[in-house]
DNA sequence: ACAAAAGTGTTTTAGATACACCCATGG
DNA sequence: CCATGGGTGTATCTAAAACACTTTTGT
């Protein structure tokens, strides 16, 4: 039997999937469908979210929704906002949707976002239709979802510069080129090359392998990999005013 | 008659309020005071807040609860996180207080900070027996509102570095040494004068007045103000990234 | 041998840091 | 005239920015 569920409180989840072959910045939605009488009344995408139980903190609900849209458990979140507007379930649509499912049109959401690698989700017989879509060419998005993918990416834009959030949504052993990639695939930026090399070579916390690309079809690059232990071990807060 | 309000959901104020007088930056906490029998239950602070009406967005929750409590408006606010921890309002003098106000011990509330002045607020004769509290010598408090209070100090203190928020803090017309104090109270550092006086002299927006300081028993200081027509202006988002 | 991506150095410029004394004013 | 906080200048160092060619490898 389920969990008794709080019908005015849900978390959504925004499933940030970096694709290194494509080097494009994704994300996980799920198809939104109802016809009757032949008719196509609602057919769009949506986030992936459902209610807080009432015996789970926020933060479990994130992971609930999470594993069970992939499977995955123990990848990188963050609550990032709460939507909670009157108005934010109240087009056509939407209204549609929710007397159909039987909830309640003022909910109030607390949105995360996660940051995973394409590679790592199977949407093969995905029982929602999930698919990826690239955060710069999104499809036609239900409630207030567009906006809320919007705010997590604006968060992501920026907590990237700071922290070393970037290792999230890339695989264990990566090539400098692979996050010089992903950074401007983020941030939609061209980056000189030799002094973002220079950069990251320097820092103590990302670490030379002794191993190279294997299977490219040229010159295979050298391999990296970031030591989170590292990087807490040196980390010192600093208090550069920059405003 | 008061409009309908969401049992399960309130927004909670964390007031911080500069005083310039003191150097130092304070928290606005009202009293939690119930007896029974000449016997005191609960006698401690807590942060302002109010559940959330059917009708009206969070934002203007947060703004209602400010003016309800300080008479204050247009002031800078922020949303910073959500809590709902099942167990976030189940210690034994929150359970008295919660079954006295019948409320729901399930609560999720989604947590605002404000910044302001503490001279613009007046505390005679406050019917909530309002105080301010310095961020570092915090009473008692009832709920979770401790943890709440020092997260919303830590966004603080990361925004202050990167957003002129700090101006809200101030009167419109300020020293630069008062600029370096209330950065030095926020961030529990030390900043070198020379070095800050340059660096924050050399912003366009940051303007000097015809005027300076009247009333003081020493060498009256200049004045500045800050622009913020002039800083969106310039305003150019720079992609350090800083890992 | 060639295509493709990996990798490499130097110069310039901007800003952070460190540091100690004189000055203007009100009392 | 003196106590107090306001205000000033320079030298060093670190890091960002700008910029183009050579090397390695698989095919």
């Amino acid at each position: 039997m389920e969990p008794e569920k709080i019908l005015n409180i849900s978390v959504d989840c925004v499933v940030f999937g970096y694709d290194i072959n494509t080097k494009s910045l994704n994300v996980l939605l799920i198809k939104r469908f109802l016809e009757r009488e032949e008719e196509v009344l609602v057919n769009d995408y949506v986030l992936t979210g459902y209610h807080v139980y009432q015996k789970e903190t926020l933060d479990e609900t994130a992971t609930r929704v999470l594993k069970e849209l992939t499977g995955l458990t123990d990848q990188y979140k963050k609550q990032f906002k709460a939507f909670g507007n009157p108005d934010r379930l109240t087009n056509e649509k939407d209204l549609i949707w929710i007397r159909n499912e039987g909830f309640n049109s003022r909910t109030i959401t607390i949105a995360y976002y996660f940051l995973l690698k394409t590679d790592d989700v199977d949407l093969k017989n995905n029982k929602y239709q999930a698919k990826w879509f690239p955060v710069n060419d999104l499809p036609e998005l239900g409630f207030d979802h567009e906006k809320i993918i919007l705010e997590a990416y604006e968060d992501l834009k920026t907590k990237c510069l700071s922290e070393p959030i970037i290792f999230k949504l890339l695989p264990d052993k990566f090539t400098i080129n692979e996050v010089q990639d992903l950074y401007q695939s983020i941030l939609g930026i061209e980056i000189d090359n030799r002094n973002f090399r220079r950069k990251l070579i320097k820092k103590k916390y990302i670490i030379a392998l002794d191993e190279k690309q294997v299977g490219v079809s040229k010159r295979p690059a050298q391999l990296y990999m970031f030591s989170l232990d590292l990087y807490e071990k040196m980390f010192k807060k600093n208090y550069l005013i920059n405003i």
